[in-house]
DNA sequence: AGGGGGACCTGTGCGC
DNA sequence: TGCGCACAGGTCCCCC
């Protein structure tokens, strides 16, 4: 489910409510998502307030007033609900409901993931950068690092295909399989090219692509944010249209082009191209 | 050392 | 209706 944009939209779902507030009582349903929680997890969250929610590529970074910074990631399936007192429950199936917090305020925050690909850690704020999640993230896509010289730079002498360079969080931080596809039929490149043989100004596009596609995808997600969070409480899902992605068989949406969109695989995952608008 | 493929999980939707 | 298979928005880790 959460690429970059999805994971954007439930931190500034969460912060309102999150912000300020103390956790009174942790709970861990299971020893382990992904990977097993960090040691006495639910111990060192307890008490602890809550300084302010940031992101780092799909990361969720939660500042806490005990010097660590919790660090969550949503997998595949992961999902936070807020519980407002009284208010609706979350339609996930509570058998997937792994960690709460009890806050202060008494919200309270479920994270919910059936597949259980999510994770979480804590981390000394001052050893933050040196996480074995974070340390060797690339930049962010709407961040000043990234750019058509930068993509220049680290495709020099991949042979890899440009899907699977897109991808390596290494090179650009947060993109997925959605949105790597709908930056490469926006940018005009068929994702079997090899990262170094594109040019130059090809690469100048694909970056401006790549921030284009996922600073919408944010603004989207922004935007309907409210009403589902108004409904169930469950943050995070929302209706985007996209260009190729899902869209195999279907018409090109460029309206002189007449193609049928593609899907072919590349290790193992589904990449969907318009074979004409794109080479 | 770079890169491909398997492993980790459950749920859903499809064809038979 | 039931069964088996393909597929799903991610990442780590092993192996070549």
């Amino acid at each position: 489910m959460p690429e970059l944009p999805e994971v954007e939209t439930v931190r500034t779902g969460l912060a309102p409510i999150m912000e300020g507030a103390h956790i009174v009582a942790a709970t861990i349903n299971r020893p382990n998502l992904r990977f097993a929680f960090p040691a006495r997890f639910c111990a060192r969250l307890e008490g602890a307030g809550i300084i302010a929610l940031r992101r780092r590529a799909k990361y969720l970074l939660i500042e806490l007033s005990t010097q660590e910074t919790l660090i969550a990631h949503l997998g595949m399936s992961g999902r936070f609900s807020i519980l407002a007192p009284g208010g609706p429950l979350p339609d996930t199936n509570p058998k997937h409901d792994h960690v709460e917090w009890v806050l202060s305020n008494e919200h309270k925050i479920v994270y919910n993931d059936p597949r259980r690909f999510g994770f979480m850690d804590l981390a000394a704020n001052n050893a933050l950068a040196q996480n074995r999640f974070l340390a060797d993230l690339g930049p962010e896509p709407l961040g000043n690092g990234f750019s058509g010289a930068w993509l220049r730079e680290a495709f020099t002498g991949k042979a890899q295909s440009v899907k699977a360079a897109l991808l390596d969080q290494r090179i650009v931080a947060g993109l997925g399989n959605i949105y790597v596809c709908e930056a490469l039929y926006c940018a005009g490149i068929r994702p079997q090219t090899p990262a170094s043989k594109i040019s130059k100004e090809r690469l100048e596009k694909l970056s401006n692509c790549v921030r284009k596609i996922i600073a919408t995808a944010i603004t989207a997600g922004g935007s309907t944010l409210r009403d589902f969070a108004a409904t169930d409480g469950a943050l995070g899902y929302f209706q985007h249209r996209f260009s190729v992605y899902g869209r195999e068989g279907e018409a090109c949406l460029n309206k002189e082009c007449g193609e049928t969109i593609v899907r072919l695989v590349q290790s193992g995952r589904s990449s969907f191209y318009c074979p004409k608008c794109q080479h």
